[in-house]
DNA sequence: AAGATGTATTGACAACCATCAATATAGTTC
DNA sequence: GAACTATATTGATGGTTGTCAATACATCTT
């Protein structure tokens, strides 16, 4: 049904028929924006994210040899994770002779979150933690 | 070089040569997780980021036909990554008439904020907004 | 009812991604 | 140097994803 004209196109009051004038909006793929993609899509994965999990709440580097025997997956696969998570800036590694130990890069992180929780809050993509 | 044994697999002073004491930990892919990844994986691309910081800037409902002509991209693949955010219920869909307006489900944004936010200062990944 | 318009769906295709097995690299120990 | 160990890389494979063109669907207007 709904009979009155279309119940306004746009809240905006001077009702048009045709619809659409187009919003100033920021860019598309600014590479800020990128930026935070990589980020995002590093953390979109359940193996990833439970890594950084682990990173985080211990606050102690792990070795991978630690790392592995946490899931059902190669070593390589995992190895391949943690190079996603290390392009992302998101981790850290600090080689000890054989080993190799990975931690946290917490104001990486920081910056994700205050980024989206800018979105809550601010009016536009502005820092609201950091 | 490094000639010291190998400078303490782990932090740990009980030194260990054969590596790889196993560590407890959160179990992976819990739903939880499966559940942060989808909503992650929503936000982790660009243009369905810059959707959402539109919504989120705005306040405002928005209709499919005021935010496509922001990309050069069809009018499909706007309909196609707004349904990923919608089956992620980042945002909520309410038709008027021929329009359908898309508007930011904030409280689903607020829990991933709080959630990686609760893994740079919570012990584990507890709420620390919400 | 017929045409017009905004949005969603379908099917196809290329690009990307997660995983594994196999191998390479780097460091350590004998 | 030779054997060994921890990690990284390579190549292959199946699955997922972003995009478009074409079409379907829903609603409004005449």
């Amino acid at each position: 049904m709904i009979t009155e004209k279309h119940q306004a196109p746009r809240p905006d009051p001077q009702a048009e028929t045709t619809c659409c004038s187009p919003i100033d909006m920021p860019d598309v793929a600014s590479s800020a924006v990128l930026d935070e993609v990589r980020v995002l899509s590093a953390l979109a994965d359940p193996t990833r994210l439970q890594i950084v999990t682990m990173l985080a709440g211990l606050d102690e580097p792990l070795c991978v040899c630690e790392i592995v025997p946490h899931f059902n997956l190669g070593q390589p696969t995992i190895s391949h994770h943690l190079r996603v998570l290390r392009e992302a800036s998101l981790v850290v590694t600090e080689k000890r002779g054989l080993w190799v130990y990975y931690s946290l890069n917490r104001s990486v992180l920081e910056r994700i979150v205050s980024s989206l929780g800018g979105l809550l809050s601010g009016s536009s993509a502005t820092a609201i933690l950091a």
